[in-house]
DNA sequence: TTCTGAGCCAATCACCGCACTCGGT
DNA sequence: ACCGAGTGCGGTGATTGGCTCAGAA
């Protein structure tokens, strides 16, 4: 039910928070500023993580609609292209029903 | 509310029911752990406690999931949303000490990761 | 210096599968919310871990256990959360006890084990 | 109505778990 | 005695993008 005034980063207004966690709050607020600061993390999210994986996406055999293919291997030299379904996947409608 | 009641209910439930060996981890005990050690002043971490938070988190992130979700369908969409989150942390004190982390942005969000 | 934000965070396929889990199938996730939710996932293990931590700090002990955490969660009103967590704690440690006598057992008798198929099911009703 | 953006697929490799040693209590 | 940090070594699942149409707008 006890609720403690907090003063919000970016705001003059302050806004009340659950009493059992004011503490913790202001705790964690430091502390990530300590983070922040020795570490000089910026907030940016990166479009990929690392590089070998982005790599190994980008090179990967693709299906239709641009699924990921299994491993069929280059069928350069084998004869008799039978197949169910070739590098395709097997069904057509994928995307779920309502 | 009711539905939350029910979520409880059937976490006690699941973890009384669940074979003492048969805990399949959902989350990494090795990244909780890196987690943890992130604050200065852990020292010693005991090997039960990296297990347990992986529990905890794990119901964490479904019980918000879950009052995000009531946003989702108040608002009649089929698909949870940031802002969902925003609001399920805003009507609960529980939710408080992620305020900073996920401000309300009742205005225009401007700040976008491209 | 190089140290990314990222993999300091929980994995965001492994919190996207956890959200599924509670929603209808048919439901959709967007992106955004699972980045979300794996920042507010990361600060929850912070938020209590310092709680606790602080508490082992007033009473000199330098090692964070299960218990710790428990507390931690009741100090901070998560009263659901501990209640399960004591549960689960209570199974885990007893999981455990009976993993070290078995495998003093084993020691001890240094007779032949019988490999069976399948997990260890050894499984007692509660 | 327009058109953005989430699900879908599976192969690599960063990292997780586990066994071990060492040092502290 | 016991218990956790550190290290190294396999084994493995998280990471990852192009296309399509749910569904946000």
């Amino acid at each position: 039910h006890a609720r403690m005034p907090l003063r919000l980063e970016m705001a003059q207004e302050p806004v009340y928070v659950n009493a059992k966690q004011y503490q913790g709050i202001l705790r964690r607020r430091q502390a990530r500023a300590k983070a922040e600061l020795e570490k000089k993390l910026v907030k940016a999210r990166k479009p990929y993580l690392h590089e070998s994986r982005h790599q190994h996406a980008m090179r990967r055999a693709r299906g239709t609609g641009g699924r990921f293919a299994k491993k069929n291997d280059t069928d350069a030299s084998n004869h008799e292209g039978k197949e169910k379904g070739t590098t395709s996947g097997p069904a057509l409608s994928s995307q779920s029903a309502s | 509310r009711n539905i939350l009641e029910f979520f409880w209910n059937q976490q006690l439930v699941e973890i009384y029911n669940t074979p003492v060996c048969k805990s399949h981890h959902q989350l990494p005990l090795a990244r909780i752990k890196r987690i943890m050690k992130s604050d200065g002043k852990v020292k010693m971490i005991s090997a039960d406690t990296p297990a347990v938070f992986s529990k905890a988190c794990e119901l964490f992130i479904l019980e918000l999931t879950l009052r995000a979700w009531l946003q989702t369908e108040e608002c009649k969409r089929r698909t949870l949303q940031r802002c969902d989150i925003a609001m399920a942390i805003s009507h609960d004190d529980l939710l408080d000490f992620l305020v900073d982390l996920v401000p309300l942005d009742h205005h225009r969000n401007y700040y976008k990761e491209k | 210096m190089d140290d990314d934000q990222q993999e300091s965070m929980l994995p965001i396929a492994n919190v996207g599968r956890i959200m599924k889990q509670i929603l209808p199938q048919t439901a959709k996730i967007s992106k955004e919310a699972k980045q979300t939710m794996q920042e507010c996932s990361t600060e929850f293990i912070s938020f209590v871990t310092a709680e606790a931590s602080d508490k082992c700090h007033k009473e000199n002990r330098k090692t964070v256990n299960g218990d710790d955490i428990c507390w931690a969660l009741r100090t901070l009103g998560f009263d659901n959360y501990a209640e399960a967590i004591v549960r689960y704690l209570y199974k885990y440690r007893e999981a455990e006890r009976h993993k070290a006598n078995s495998s003093r057992d084993n020691r001890e008798e240094s007779n032949y084990r019988v490999f069976e198929k399948g997990g260890t099911s050894q499984a007692e009703p509660s």
